[in-house]
RNA sequence: CGGGGUGUGGCGCAGUUGGUAGCGCAUCUGGUUUGGGACCAGAGGGUCGCAAGUUCGAGUCUUGUCACCCCGACCA
């Protein structure tokens, strides 16, 4: 069992890394660049899925599910979008093994070659409108707003637990509409459904805004973001909402008869987040004493942990922990009795707090014979002896502050790291040190690329929300004249 | 795909001028412990990434090869 986590400030990558795999959240598997998502880690994802699920439908979203495999020819539909993913597909030639003549196992059976070869999605578009041509006819049968839960690989060069995985898992919506006007409001609202997920649930700050044209989706008009900052000061997408205009459409032929009688292709949008949450998260609220889990996400919200001598003393702390379990239960909060008798409390302790539990009930002697609990906060680590009666109500409250908190903390975090620039000199120097900076910029593709190339900073988004960029200025990089700050920094 | 690095029990590492492999953690057994990652005693576990070569003898030297990690380019 791991002791410590390596302290952030020596190398963050490692911290990062360390810290996933020490919280029991995931490992990496036989394959290269895939991950095992251990019980632990899972369960997190189960949470924010179950969260993102119920947010999905309440705005009118259905789930489906598409295959896997992508006929090859699909993907020569839409240029743009193929030369956006083409370099990092994985590709099914063949649909048969055989065992070898030569005795060295098995090979793969040179007369199962497949006609046609098979992509696995890296992302579904393709397979989608190749079948959203059938199922639009008429007016009538707009919108079309589906959402799928599955997994994607993309054949990255390099990859990162939970960041960037040869195979990751995600939701992927992709609406249709009938005019232009909707399929764009459909980005702006599943985008303000992210940053509502972010902020409120994951306790993420984020910065929603466009993508610039250098940064956007392969084959979408407009792509909104949310960007999130990590504790070294780069910047994380989050998630993703686009606006894909008739591009798709229009590849695929998906038209319907308008009121008037008129054959029009329809507009579209798709929007996803992945698995890479997992990373923002501990990347945004881990400290040095493991992750922070804020309470909303939290598959275990209040673990107790018994500190007893004697069987006597045992069964009367278990008495107690029971019903309070069930106390707390009742207020809706899950909660685990860490009863492991062959492992010492102040070990236990500090399992948790590298698991992230946000609250932590402790039970001993001396509480039993003074009517008390030690509470334990995860988020501020600091600790509290409460009366036991009406504790349930206590931790219930208690709850709703550490979610707030670790919020406000990570705000604070981002404030404190980001600023307004408009020295080119200061822009390298404070670009490395790790802050978000709002620039005011030209608005030219090269422009971007001659900041991208000198310090590796992009745009990371033009932003609408969070922070005010609309004001008068000239280029950071260019001097030319520009009408707002856009946000650089250097990411993940 | 370019630059750098590492491959030795489950994990992390040591191994000198070549002499037949060791330490910490973990595991198992017994006992004592239990309010912040326990201690003592004992035990099990490795054809040193793979393949050739040099040598009486290779973890160590040579050549080849494979895998993984880090930094770039690319991405959710």
């Amino acid at each position: 069992m791991a002791k410590e986590v390596t302290s952030r400030a020596e190398n963050y990558s490692q911290w990062y890394n360390d810290l996933a795999l020490k919280a029991d959240l995931a490992e990496q598997s036989a394959v290269r660049g895939c991950m095992v998502i251990k019980p632990y880690g899972y369960a997190i994802w189960e949470k924010m899925q179950s969260i993102l699920d119920g947010m999905f439908k309440k705005t009118g979203v259905q789930n489906a599910y598409f295959p896997l495999f992508i006929p090859k020819s699909f993907f020569s539909r839409e240029a743009e979008h193929v030369a956006g993913f083409a370099k990092e597909c994985a590709v099914v030639t063949h649909h048969r093994l055989k065992n070898d003549p030569d005795g060295n196992g098995v090979i793969v059976d040179p007369d199962a070659r497949l006609e046609e070869e098979l992509i696995v999605r890296p992302t579904s578009e393709t397979i989608i409108w190749s079948t959203y041509k059938n199922w639009v006819k008429s007016w009538r049968d707009l919108p079309i707003l589906c959402n799928q839960w599955c997994n994607v690989v993309r054949w990255e060069m390099r990859t990162r637990l939970f960041l960037r995985t040869a195979e990751f898992l995600w939701q992927e919506g992709h609406t249709a509409h009938a005019t232009a006007e909707e399929a764009e409001q459909e980005a702006f609202r599943m985008v303000n459904v992210y940053a509502d997920f972010a902020r409120n649930v994951m306790a993420l700050p984020v910065i929603i805004g466009h993508k610039s044209p250098n940064e956007r989706f392969a084959g979408a008009l407009d792509t909104l973001t949310i960007e999130a900052m990590m504790q070294d000061g780069k910047a994380l997408q989050a998630g993703t909402s686009h606006f894909l205009g008739q591009n798709f459409a229009k590849s695929f032929d998906v038209q319907y008869t308008d009121k008037e009688g008129k054959q029009q292709y329809v507009w579209a949008t798709s929007w996803g987040v992945s698995t890479r949450l997992m990373g923002a998260l501990i990347m945004a609220h881990g400290d040095d004493n493991g992750l922070v889990l804020p309470p909303a996400l939290a598959p275990i919200q209040v673990v107790m942990v018994p500190i007893f001598k004697t069987d006597e003393e045992h069964a009367a702390i278990m008495e107690k922990f029971d019903s309070l379990k069930s106390a707390l239960e009742a207020l809706g909060h899950s909660v685990k009795i860490d009863d492991r008798d062959t492992l010492r409390p102040g070990f236990k302790f500090a399992e948790w707090e590298l698991k992230g539990v946000p609250v932590r009930i402790a039970l001993g002697a001396r509480d039993l014979a003074s009517g008390t609990v030690e509470v334990s906060r995860r988020d501020t680590l600091t600790k509290e002896t409460v009366a036991l009666e009406g504790v349930e109500q206590y931790i219930h409250t208690l709850m709703d502050a550490i979610q707030k908190n670790i919020y406000e903390k990570a705000l604070a975090f981002r404030t404190a790291n980001i600023q307004k620039c408009d020295s080119w000199e200061e822009f390298k120097t404070e670009i490395q040190n790790g802050k978000f900076l709002l620039c005011h910029w030209d608005g030219t593709v090269e422009t971007e690329q001659k900041i991208k190339d000198e310090t590796k900073a992009t745009i990371r988004c033009i932003p609408i929300d969070s922070v005010v960029c609309e004001e008068e200025g000239k280029d950071i990089y260019s001097g030319k004249p520009s009408h707002r700050r856009v946000v650089f920094a250097i990411s993940y």
